[in-house]
DNA sequence: GCGTGGCTT
């Protein structure tokens, strides 16, 4: 498969442009998820992530032409091997089982189609160890000496005499065997031919051609492979087969954990050991085959005759003698990059770097290469203070407060800013987290005289926490009581009183106040805080602040932002000033790998237990991409923990992601025992919202889950894609906060430069803006609204569209008096519709549904070790009619009223939405997945594996006219409805219509 | 025949 995905890899790369690393994880997913060209395409296009033009269609017909072809080759080629190997079996003079179990472990071989040397040695050995194992468990009978061993009087010596005996039997037995395997598999072909001749002929001439078509293609994809990326390639072939050893070691636990030990535990267990080291001789040998033939590769053409020395190779080789493109640009980076970074100190330390070598504790070929390309993220600590030891909090806590703030890196600029501020209006404030911006700045502001009058200092955040324990630090720094001078506002819980001047808020709070107070009267200031996070409400803030500005001179704008993308912000602010602090952040020493990491799980684990055995002490920091995946690296952890057991140090495995509960979360801030080492594996959580204490190494695999919205199908997917280089920086700079500390980027450093996004899509891109607009639409005129980046037009248009549909904007676009209402509460304008359409009848029960919807998922949680339980439990609360009335028992028109905009007919093997004739399908989480009404309607529409509709519920259609007759004409309604299928609950349907 | 990055009003 792996030149197959190598050729979709580099077909993709040449037709879209898009980067090897992105199309590896998504596209080939989605391609081997599609039945069809067509369907592949409709999928991309779903996802909303590419463009899809003539090219792309052109490639996934292609490519459809090749992929069916090369899955029945596999299917063909592993019938016919289990065919072969059960008439091998029935040759034989060893009594050998013939049930039908065995069949089951066959079927798990990965059989390819052709097959060399090494790989037929594995495979005799791994027929070794299964005919081991079918004749352990059947060998009570035929063994009589060990069935008896139990109630035998002999002694235990005499005992293991004997069983070493029949063990050497054993052996030789198995030795014989293996010969008579490699005999049979010598005239294999043949014999292959022969059998599936008898059996199916046609199917085998099928396959046969296939398989020919499947070489051919193989023999084009060659030269193709070899001008391109042979580095990547080589590395999965490299990672396939060193799957497949580990399966084979797992085999061979298994087969002895099936075994009684009781009687000769030791013997046995010695007899594991040795063939658990067998295998890894095996491993061993593999993985030093491959290092040579990467040389082979690799070399220049004149040193490719030479012997390579093969196990100092690690030590010797440098980046230069990888030659390749990528060796090419590490060489070249090597050289330039610490003329870019200019400063000569940071030069040398660079070069100190490059030179330090790990220590070969671990095994050689589990080792991943990690070169350091004399990139070092500054520090931006004075001399004095790196060198001064970091201070804890406690420490912190015994100088007073006015020293804390005195040393703060913000303290010399005080009177520059606030002079600064006094001459610009606006003003974009540049520094690092631990500059003390967010803390300082409004108290420099008070000071000042800003809130004379009773005007208001405002500081927005994009996170509660953050606003809370901002505003909680500012007050005792100010010594006055939370929610007087210095107060918070966030969501549920407003902190504040009339005497309130410095005023701590989630962006989305602030965002809700231009509802009431458009101008912004009471504020003289406002700070928007953490910018380059470019959340949702943060870049709203910015177009309707700076449209306030224009007219409200007297207002002071402070935009502040970690060192990123400061230019784009004072540009979009007509040019704004650029106030620069330095931050307090230790320097980060940057590895990248030499190679691509084919399984960036596996380089994980394997680059932690680096770090702990190499590295000084200090936690590590993981960041992966969502809770399976973190929960699978941390198994592997600690399984590879306990297998290395006291050789090593104790190693703590810790996972947090959001929706971990928070007594687990809570585990990752206990300080990390003495000896020991801390590994917390996280999601982008540790990125911004969490800070870990004692974090000295980050690994990170250059990925995170995002999310995307295709406005013209109006679905959402969650997609894992390669992070962006702020954010990747982001993520380095969480190694630096106690100390100097260290980056492992599992990527190389020119996927760094050329695969990876210089910044993150701002969110306004890839979400629904049904609500924004409905909010900008009661605030200011969209079409003059100055959009830092401009979300896609489509995506305006179809909020338009359902916000004129749902009625809270009229033909003309103006909006409507329920519209105003809608905006007014902070929910959905579907769910505000919904509420506000059943405030005569029902309104307490749809609000308990509305609240319920609007809280994401977390109703009915399933554990993944839990899922059946979980499942259970939710079927208690199933009633017929649909998932909203699972959530609560009660059936209204209210919903229609306002999700009709969401409405799905039935139609061959799926739904079609009405508006869009697009092929939906019930989540099978569904109540309704069985039932299968002919209209529903539907809260939303994700795209997984298949595009599905969440939380739906059966309608009449007729309701639809009632409810929307400007929108549903009756013919669009009509066509089906009218013809067959009686409906199975038309009793309910005539108590509530 | 499912599938849970992170935030927020």
């Amino acid at each position: 498969m792996a030149g197959l995905e190598q050729w979709v890899n580099d077909r993709l790369h040449d037709i879209l442009g898009l980067s090897d690393r992105y199309v590896s994880q998504f596209m080939i997913g989605t391609a081997r998820k599609a039945s069809s060209a067509q369907d592949f395409v409709t999928r991309l296009e779903q996802t909303g992530t590419i463009d899809i033009d003539q090219s792309v269609i052109a490639f996934a017909e292609e490519l459809y032409e090749k992929i069916p072809h090369k899955q029945v080759v596999e299917k063909a080629s592993r019938a016919i091997e289990r065919q072969a190997i059960e008439m091998e079996r029935k040759n034989r003079t060893y009594t050998l089982l013939e049930d039908s179990d065995s069949d089951g472990d066959l079927v798990k071989e990965k059989q390819k189609g052709k097959k060399k040397s090494k790989d037929k040695d594995r495979e005799n050995k791994r027929k070794h160890i299964r005919q081991k194992k079918e004749s352990e468990s059947s060998s009570e009978d035929e063994i009589p000496k060990r069935g008896d061993s139990g109630q035998s009087v002999k002694k235990e010596e005499e005992e293991e005499e004997e069983w070493e005996k029949e063990e050497r039997e054993r052996l030789q037995d198995i030795e014989e065997r293996d010969a008579f395997a490699a005999r049979v598999r010598e005239k294999d072909k043949d014999k292959t031919r022969n059998i599936a001749e008898r059996t199916d002929k046609k199917a085998y001439e099928e396959a046969q051609k296939r398989l020919k078509m499947a070489e051919d293609d193989q023999k084009n994809m060659l030269p193709e492979l070899r001008k391109r990326s042979r580095w990547d390639y080589l590395k999965k072939r490299e990672a396939e087969k060193l799957e497949d050893l580990e399966a084979e070691i797992h085999d061979e636990e298994y087969l002895f954990s099936k075994e009684d030990l009781s009687k000769r535990e030791k013997k046995e267990l010695e007899y594991k050991r040795t063939l658990r080291d067998l295998a890894k001789d095996y491993k061993t040998a593999g993985a030093r085959e491959q290092e040579e033939r990467k040389n082979r590769y690799y070399m220049p053409e004149e040193t490719r005759s030479k012997e390579v020395p093969q196990r100092d190779l690690e030590l010797e080789e440098t980046p230069m003698e990888l030659g390749g493109e990528q060796g090419r640009w590490e060489e070249e980076r090597l050289k330039t990059a610490s003329l870019s970074f200019g400063a000569k100190k940071e030069r040398e330390q660079g070069m100190r770097h490059e030179q330090e070598k790990y220590q070969l504790i671990l095994e050689e070929d589990e080792m991943i290469n990690f070169v350091s390309t004399a990139i070092t993220m500054k520090g931006t600590r004075s001399e004095k203070d790196q060198e001064a030891p970091a201070l804890s909090q406690a420490e912190l806590k015994k100088q007073s407060m006015q020293e804390v703030r005195r040393s703060l890196p913000i303290f010399p600029y005080r009177e520059d800013l606030l002079a600064a501020i006094h001459e610009h209006q606006i003003l974009v404030i540049e520094g690092e987290t631990g500059s003390g911006k967010t803390t300082q700045i409004p108290q420099y502001l008070l000071e000042d005289g800003y809130t004379k009058g009773g005007m208001k200092i405002g500081c927005t955040q994009p996170r509660r926490v953050a606003a809370m324990s901002v505003a909680a630090r500012v007050a005792e720094e100010m010594s006055v009581k939370l929610g007087n001078e210095v107060g918070y506002s966030i969501r549920f819980e407003d902190c504040t009183s009339e005497r309130t001047v410095l005023k701590y808020m989630t962006d989305g709070m602030l965002l809700r106040e231009f509802l009431t107070e458009p101008d912004l009267a009471s504020y003289s200031v406002i700070i928007i805080d953490e910018a380059h996070e470019r959340t949702l409400h943060t870049d709203i803030l910015f177009g309707l602040i700076k449209d306030i500005a224009r007219f409200r001179p007297d207002l002071k704008v402070l935009v502040a932002s970690a060192t990123l993308d400061t230019e784009r912000f004072s540009c979009f602010f007509d040019d704004a000033p650029v106030f620069r602090i330095p931050g307090r952040r230790f320097p980060v020493d940057i590895f990248y790998t030499k190679a691509p990491e084919a399984d960036y799980l596996e380089a994980c684990v394997v680059s932690v237990l680096q770090i702990h055995v190499t590295q000084s002490p200090g936690d590590i920091l993981v960041f992966l991409t969502g809770q399976e995946e973190i929960e699978a690296c941390c198994e592997l952890l600690q399984e590879r923990c306990r297998r290395l057991g006291s050789k090593i140090a104790e190693l703590l495995v810790l996972p947090i992601y959001a929706n971990l509960p928070s007594d687990m979360q809570a585990k990752i801030f206990n300080p990390t025992p003495p000896g020991a080492r801390k590994v917390v594996v996280a999601t982008n959580i540790a990125e911004t919202s969490l800070t870990i204490d004692g974090i000295i190494y980050v690994i990170d695999p250059g990925f995170c889950k995002q999310k995307s919205y295709n406005a013209r199908t109006g679905m959402e997917s969650l997609i894992v894609t390669p992070c962006s280089r702020a954010s990747a920086n982001q993520r380095a700079g969480r190694a630096g906060r106690v100390a100097a500390g260290k980056c492992f980027r599992l990527y190389t450093a020119w996927a760094f430069k050329h695969e990876m996004e210089e910044t993150t899509v701002p969110e306004i891109q890839r979400t629904n803006l049904g609500n924004v607009v409905l909010l900008l639409k009661s605030i200011n005129d969209l079409i003059h609204f100055d959009f830092m980046d401009p979300p896609p037009h489509e995506t305006l248009v179809l909020a338009l569209e359902q916000l004129y549909a749902l009625g809270a904007l009229n033909h003309l676009g103006e909006l409507t008096k329920l519209g105003r209402r809608m905006a007014e509460l902070p929910v959905d304008p579907m769910l505000s519709k919904m509420i506000l359409a059943s405030e005569y009848k029902c309104s307490e029960e749809v609000l308990t549904i509305a609240a319920m919807l609007s809280v994401n998922n977390s109703i009915f949680y399933r554990p993944k070790d839990k899922v059946v339980h979980a499942d259970n439990a939710r079927m208690n609360f199933v009633v017929p009619g649909g998932d909203h009335l699972v959530l609560l028992n009660v059936y209204t028109q209210a919903i229609t009223a306002g999700y009709f905009y969401h409405t799905a007919r039935l139609s061959k093997g799926g739904y079609k939405t009405v508006k869009h004739q697009q092929t939906v399908y019930v989540h099978p989480n569904s109540s309704l997945f069985e039932e299968q009404p002919r209209w529903l309607i539907y809260h939303e529409l994700v795209f997984t594996t298949k595009e599905f509709m969440r939380q739906v519920i059966e309608i009449e259609s007729s309701w639809l006219l009632e409810v929307a007759p400007h929108y549903y004409k009756s013919k669009e309604l009509e066509d089906s409805s009218s013809k067959k299928m009686p409906r199975k609950q038309g009793k309910t349907k005539e108590e509530l219509g």
